[in-house]
DNA sequence: CGAGTGACAGATTTCAATATCTGTCACTCG
DNA sequence: CGAGTGACAGATATTGAAATCTGTCACTCG
């Protein structure tokens, strides 16, 4: 840790330093007590701007996948492209993100999967971000001629749910097998033909 | 435990009382000493028949997922009928045998969870099993001109993939919500509609 | 003989004591 | 005032000694 005396202590420094603490110590080891330490202050005034340790670690969770959101965002709400070509590269960037995170440094991925188990309800808002971008998508394609979904938030919940296998945490394991992306692709497809007009 | 003393000490008496005794005392506590004692013999004995504990379990395993091949089998191998709806009672069969078990004895069904987790090999084996269903399923739909596949194997793995969320047992909880039958039907309708020819 | 035994070594689990953590609050001090 | 403190009670986690379990094997006995 450098200086950090002098700053004020905000909740987003208070944000970081959690970040970081759990980061360092996983999250059954990460406590209130080292976070303040971290912070070289007492951890009751942590308590000043968190009102528990639960709420702080809900807070890191939300501030974690509101950045991942927003890559996918870009291409739900992107111009031009086909409803078709679009779906696909919307899976196609949601399961290569995942997959480069847990494998890129699965410890981390591990201590945020443990994470959200934890804060059910932040992910279910995530979840449903993420189909309502979904479901854009496919209505844009409805619009044009290119999809038929008689009931296009169903459909985008279906789409999200028959490619759990490739976002899920659960199954990150599995990410590391040589034919993932084959199966990716497999059920990318078969899914994308169930939606053509 | 009724007499139990007289009869030979067979492996299949005891895979039925290790069985009984997971049943009552959960994966976390059942020991083999246990299994013995409820048999009436030495702990010894049981290593007679099975070379150690993870064998035992294992053996248990195996029993109760052939069971639950065996309705499935029925459906996949039945003579009348058109592929699609096959595919559809299929999907649904599996999904009510695997939704009734976890909702009639959580406990029992959490039991069989951890014993799947501990012995992947055998799970494997039995999912190929499954998906060998559907690929007979699906090869007779595209010799009958209902299906299209280019590539059958891949494609009742993607079908199999797409509705995880309906068989695997980590999602047992979702199974409980009221809309967990909607989200099913729209799946496999979409599913279904991507394999049509 | 050969199915079954039970004592044994080493590994694993349990349990209770001890230590640490969470969350509160009366207090300090700029 | 009001951000920050630190001592405190109750809850949770850690630790190490004792109990139990796993797997082996020389032995018994029908």
């Amino acid at each position: 840790m450098p200086p950090a005396a002098a700053e004020p202590l905000t909740p987003e420094r208070i944000l970081e330093t959690t970040e970081e603490v759990l980061r360092r110590f996983g999250p059954a080891k990460a406590t209130v007590v080292d976070v303040a330490r971290a912070l070289g202050v007492s951890h009751g005034s942590v308590y000043r701007h968190f009102p528990s340790k639960a709420a702080l670690r809900e807070a890191v969770t939300e501030r974690w996948l509101t950045k991942s959101v927003v890559v996918l965002e870009e291409i739900a709400s992107a111009p031009g492209g086909t409803a078709p070509s679009k779906l696909e590269s919307w899976l196609e960037a949601l399961f290569e993100a995942k997959r480069r995170k847990a494998g890129a440094d699965p410890e981390l991925f591990a201590t945020y999967t443990v994470l959200l188990a934890e804060n059910s309800g932040v992910v279910d808002q995530h979840l449903s971000e993420l189909i309502d971008q979904l479901a854009r998508i496919i209505a844009d394609g409805v619009a044009a001629g290119s999809l038929a979904a008689p009931d296009v938030p169903a459909a985008a919940r279906a789409v999200f749910d028959a490619t759990g296998r490739f976002h899920d945490p659960q199954y990150a394991a599995d990410w590391l097998s040589p034919t993932i992306v084959t199966e990716f692709e497999a059920v990318t497809a078969l899914v994308i033909r169930g939606l053509r007009a």
